[in-house]
DNA sequence: CAGGATCCACTATTGGATCCCG
DNA sequence: CGGGATCCAATAGTGGATCCTG
């Protein structure tokens, strides 16, 4: 926290020359994570783990929020692909997505298109973990499409479910097949595809702050 | 609720035929009102009263609602006209918005814009009456209206206003002026408005049933 | 003009598609 | 490919403008 507050107010050029890393100056789809990658570097995260927390040792998962002038997220926010071959090992409490929302430090960053990326200023840090209520709707969002997966379903999983968690194609674009396994336990092929949280949902964390 | 039940069902054209009314092919611009004024015939309002409810004598409202293939309201319901000049000297028991929503028989009615006007049919009637707590939010948006009438606050008076209740522009044309009083008592021109239910409100009544 | 409403241009939302880095 | 994300075309929503009848 110390650190985080330490970027909070300072400038995505300041962190980039700091840490003698490249930052383009538009914010356009040629930056798609460079920022969350420099965030990672600023605060010393330990990079490349698997389907656990940033902050391994502490239990903390990173996350930049991209917010627009009135502070509000613009966008829904990337937690873990949806495991399309063993998720019928995993019950919600040790499933990639719990273990990386149980505990989140969500980092603001201001993402006006129309401001150069290395003006656009950090946030102040928030250290967030899901409220009881909030839990349970993660968890009945995960089991919906954990069951979905079981039955080889894979077509009935689009973005329309979820009411926090929804599910979304993660891949470099939509011609990518990776192969899952269907009720019989036959192979299939389908695409990539992953859990976001919805910018309503982030909405309401930064707002009961 | 006989009448009502006798009209469920059956589609525009045969009321027209059956009232001798003339009735548009299209639904568009043109038609504007006639359905609401067809269904006043249909089910014997008296006509051309004045801030009291189209039945004076049981006091009910009657509400047409054009509803989608989906069987969801497809836009907001005109209540009342605002009064700009006294509505000082109405509490919400006693104005027409109250008077109006005490008791509401909603008719659905279809309202795709590729079906010819007269192939419409009519929906199952309801009779319905606020909950409580939908009275709370429907006083909370009136009085809200009410106080910014009072001081002459007229331009802060806008479609953003209202959980349930919004105002919005009723008259002909954007330019139309009306006379209002402002706090000082002058006289001030502004534009006609209208209390409207909003879509979400009616969608819920509709839902609840 | 008042009562009965819908039209529609614009904005907000969003789900599917895509992009960077190592 | 997996982890970090944003882009953007299409849809849904909404507030101001408008239209009919008597």
């Amino acid at each position: 926290m110390t650190r985080a507050f330490d970027v909070a107010g300072r400038t995505l050029g300041e962190l980039a020359i700091r840490l003698r890393r490249p930052l383009p100056e538009d914010g356009s789809a040629r930056a798609k994570g460079v920022v969350g990658q420099l965030l990672e570097k600023a605060l010393g995260a330990s990079a490349g783990s698997r389907n656990e927390p940033d902050f391994v040792e502490i239990g903390v998962e990173l996350k930049t929020l991209p917010v627009g002038t009135d502070g509000r997220p613009k966008e829904s926010t990337f937690v873990a692909t949806v495991p399309l071959v063993d998720i019928a090992d995993t019950d919600f409490e040790e499933s990639p997505v719990w273990h990386k929302l149980a505990r989140v430090l969500w980092i603001p960053i201001e993402a006006d298109p129309d401001k150069p990326l290395p003006e656009r200023r950090v946030g102040a840090p928030i250290l967030w973990s899901p409220s009881d209520p909030q839990e349970r709707v993660l968890r009945q969002d995960y089991e919906r499409v954990a069951g979905l997966v079981l039955e080889g379903q894979f077509d009935q999983i689009t973005g329309y479910l979820g009411e926090y968690l929804q599910v979304r194609p993660k891949a470099a674009h939509g011609g990518v097949r990776t192969r899952a396994v269907d009720i019989d336990g036959e192979f299939e092929w389908t695409g990539p595809k992953g859990f976001y949280l919805r910018t309503q949902f982030t909405t309401q964390v930064l707002a009961s702050l």
